[in-house]
DNA sequence: GGTAGCCTGTGGTTGGACCATAAGCACTGG
DNA sequence: CCAGTGCTTATGGTCCAACCACAGGCTACC
């Protein structure tokens, strides 16, 4: 035959079988969060292969989040379906851009789009809990003697309560990830940083404005200075981003 | 103590450490893309655990599209480093998604401020490949006789070549991610458009108004554009996105 | 009634065996 | 000399059988 897919016809594995078994109860609604899958011993004699097999695809299910394994007996042991996402997300992100597939820059444009559209939406109808919550981070990280470690914690904090306020989860799980992927880098930047507390003070303004608008219902304004917010940050360390 | 976190010592377990090691020769640069590892067996022996935690943190490597194996002997055999992420990306989102992890919403608005980073970078300077490209896209989508499937993978083609066209990989990726995670609801909307070939014309037409805009280096026409082309799509098929 | 200790189910880990595949290599027949 | 053919070897793919550690439930004993 002519048919030029002659070489590609790689036999399929049997963990990947697994795999898609499981993925398609997922896909079709018959696994849920909370779900308890049966013991790997179960799951391979009723698919009929080797623990081991079962074992590798419950394993790649483990890293992307699905799954949550627990030793022992009784309710609780055993495979259940998590659904946690974000470790697994910025674990990808990190080792790709590790692996050049992305770079700095195109992680921080991309960030700067979800921040708009966090801000946005935020500011379009924010719950009081969460702009209580954003209070209280703009006042924590305003307290003097704040190192770069802790800061990073409060800006990430921040950043991502604000994306919470908008009501969109992937949004805020993508965003979450991300900075988690370039954390190290952007505490190598603080540490550029040649006046660390006007740094912090610039920053923890910038945050209150964003937050004002954000209370004040003006998506356009806080979309522009969430941007400029980060924008000039990154013009400010020097790095990424002209 | 007062340590509250003492329930939470968990052992780590043998697979999590070869994976840690490989992911720290990674994030390091010590493993590059291309680069082959060392066979099972031997990366075994030098970690001093089994083939099966090998084998494990492989596979979960591999599901994150980090990693490719071959069977066989001579140069291209084993495993090596793929650096491939919009599988991974998709399958990940994908599932989450069915998991209710993020709404339908949700990904449509990720998806207007990636397109709208998309076609405003790609404005701002887009190869004479990529040009041509799309307007290849936009001829073969005004074909008669558009079919579902064929007309879906034309779509998003053109969408992901705009992404391309930006300069962007890690949008790229991800817009690609989500359009593949959400593949088999865009083919059940298009079953649900009472007039098909009204429905083919009015989005080929705004293809080429974006375009048109992207050629004329119009960036901010061109973002509005995409993000009425999207709204407008959602809007007529009733499905999400009010 | 409480508690100590056994029982059982679960994932975690190991070692060994065998298979299929694909490349390299040596032999052999033209 | 060269081409083909089969052996060898390195690799992932798969399975099995066993053992461990842990956690909850149960029982028997005090």
């Amino acid at each position: 035959m002519s048919d030029p897919e002659w070489r590609t016809v790689r036999p399929v594995r049997t963990h990947e079988q697994v795999l898609t078994q499981i993925q398609q109860k997922i896909l079709d609604g018959r696994l849920r969060v909370g779900d308890r899958l049966p013991s790997e011993r179960e799951l391979g004699e009723a698919l009929g292969v080797s623990r081991n097999s079962v074992r590798e695809a419950l394993r790649v299910l483990e890293s992307m989040g699905i799954l949550s394994a627990q030793v022992g007996s009784g309710r609780d042991a055993g495979s259940t379906v998590a659904g946690r996402s974000t470790a697994a997300l910025s674990n990808l992100l990190r080792l790709h851009m590790a692996l050049s597939q992305f770079s700095q820059n195109d992680l921080v444009d991309v960030r700067i789009e979800l921040e708009r559209l966090a801000v946005a939406r935020a500011a379009a109808g924010a719950d009081v809990g969460d702009l209580e919550r954003l209070r209280a981070l703009t006042r924590a990280m305003a307290e003097p003697g704040m190192d770069y470690e802790r800061f990073h914690e409060l800006d990430s904090e921040f950043h991502i309560a604000l994306a919470r306020a908008s009501d969109n989860a992937l949004a805020t799980d993508l965003m979450q990830a991300l900075r988690d992927a370039v954390k190290g880098e952007m505490i190598a930047a603080f540490r550029r940083v040649r006046d660390w507390d006007v740094m912090v003070s610039t920053l923890t303004e910038e945050h209150l404005a964003i937050l004002r608008a954000v209370e004040a219902g003006d998506g356009k304004e806080a979309a522009e200075l969430v941007t400029r917010h980060i924008k000039g940050f990154y013009a400010a360390v020097g790095d990424a981003q002209e």
